[in-house]
DNA sequence: CCATAAGCGGACATGTTGTCCACTTATTCC
DNA sequence: GGAATAAGTGGACAACATGTCCGCTTATGG
């Protein structure tokens, strides 16, 4: 049966995180960046992480699934940053430039993300997980808007086409094959002006 | 020391392939179409398609190193028609057709080839490996001599860019959103048009 | 029909994954 | 301050997948 507590509670009630629990995930965030930059991220097993920081393995699933997940932790850090800067940075990158300027500016800014964080970026995308996380929903959502803005008839499709060349499959390959951060940026800004001004 | 045999052998004598090993091939193949049908083909498992085919786990592993080979041998056989269709059959698909008319029809029949056969994409593509296969290499080929043909002045970047969508994390993705591959392919159509036609 | 080598298959050692639960520690309330 | 209580911890464990290895079988060519 339902307790008076529940029904007059806060809309959630947040238990808040106990201090051990919190320096655990710290010392867990910390042992993680340090072994997916020291080797192939995709080799990194929770129990390596585990060791590394300490902790025990139960520790590490109460909070972690898998290693993509603590890599994805780090990133997000990163991604906010960026996205704060989407919304209300400076044009072409905020708001104030025409569609396909920040589209382009958009491209650039991700190709350096991914640039600094390579490793990062290998060790969290295990191909599906991309796109049930918080901010490939959020970097849809920033370029739907610009097709909108542009007059573009049907978004929604387009958007995923046109976010397809961020996967980190795709841009690791070309790294792989010597192309350099700058070629594949004009290659994206080509793209992204060939769309928003046909 | 070289024999004289090794000397006057022919370029690289085939030393076919024994009836009973071509037969377990068969078997084998068969089975995995199966099992990747039946169930979700990222959980099929080496163990499972050797019991299926009735073979031994090394008789497996001799020839395919995971399951991902043997989707990929299976997708080989329905990609190669439509290479022949790309390189000799009617246009738009085919030679003749202006290159931004010829990119959409390739697109609109990858989609198609994506429809057809979505589990063993989904079986085959661990992020990777996509690009080390023949296939990958074929699909660049074509794109690249468009982009060519179309005038483009650094076509290398963007052939991997215009080839991202086609990436089975991406296309199933939007499937999973309840996108209709015509839409998906009118979005596609929409890009080849504006990066060709700009 | 025999000799030879290619092919076969299943046992094995290894490593990873998640789960489970008895124990420890932080926090809350009196 | 000192229970009471809930949250958090850690390592043992069972299940499972992987890839290799090697003695046996079978096709093939002379």
């Amino acid at each position: 049966m339902e307790s008076r507590r529940d029904l007059l509670a806060e809309p959630a009630a947040p238990p808040r995180e106990r201090a051990d629990a919190a320096r655990n995930r710290a010392k867990v965030l910390a042992a993680a960046a340090g072994l997916f930059a020291a080797r192939d991220p995709r080799e990194v097993t929770m129990d390596d992480v585990a060791k590394a920081a300490g902790v025990g393995r139960g520790t590490l699933y109460r909070r972690y699934p898998d290693t993509a997940s603590i890599a994805r932790a780090l990133l997000d850090e990163h991604e906010r940053k960026l996205q704060e800067r989407l919304l209300r940075g400076e044009p072409p990158l905020g708001p104030g430039a025409p569609p396909a300027e920040r589209l382009a500016a958009f491209y650039a800014a991700m190709v350096e993300l991914l640039e600094t964080h390579a490793p990062l970026v290998l060790g969290a995308e295990s191909g599906r997980l991309r796109y049930s996380t918080g901010a490939y929903g959020f970097w849809s959502a920033h370029v739907r808007a610009l097709l909108v803005e542009a007059g573009v008839a049907e978004p929604d499709a387009l958007v995923d086409v046109l976010l397809a060349p961020l996967a980190s499959e795709s841009y690791l390959h070309q790294r792989d094959r010597g192309r350099t951060p700058g070629q594949i940026t004009a290659a994206l800004s080509r793209l992204a002006h060939g769309v928003l001004t046909g």
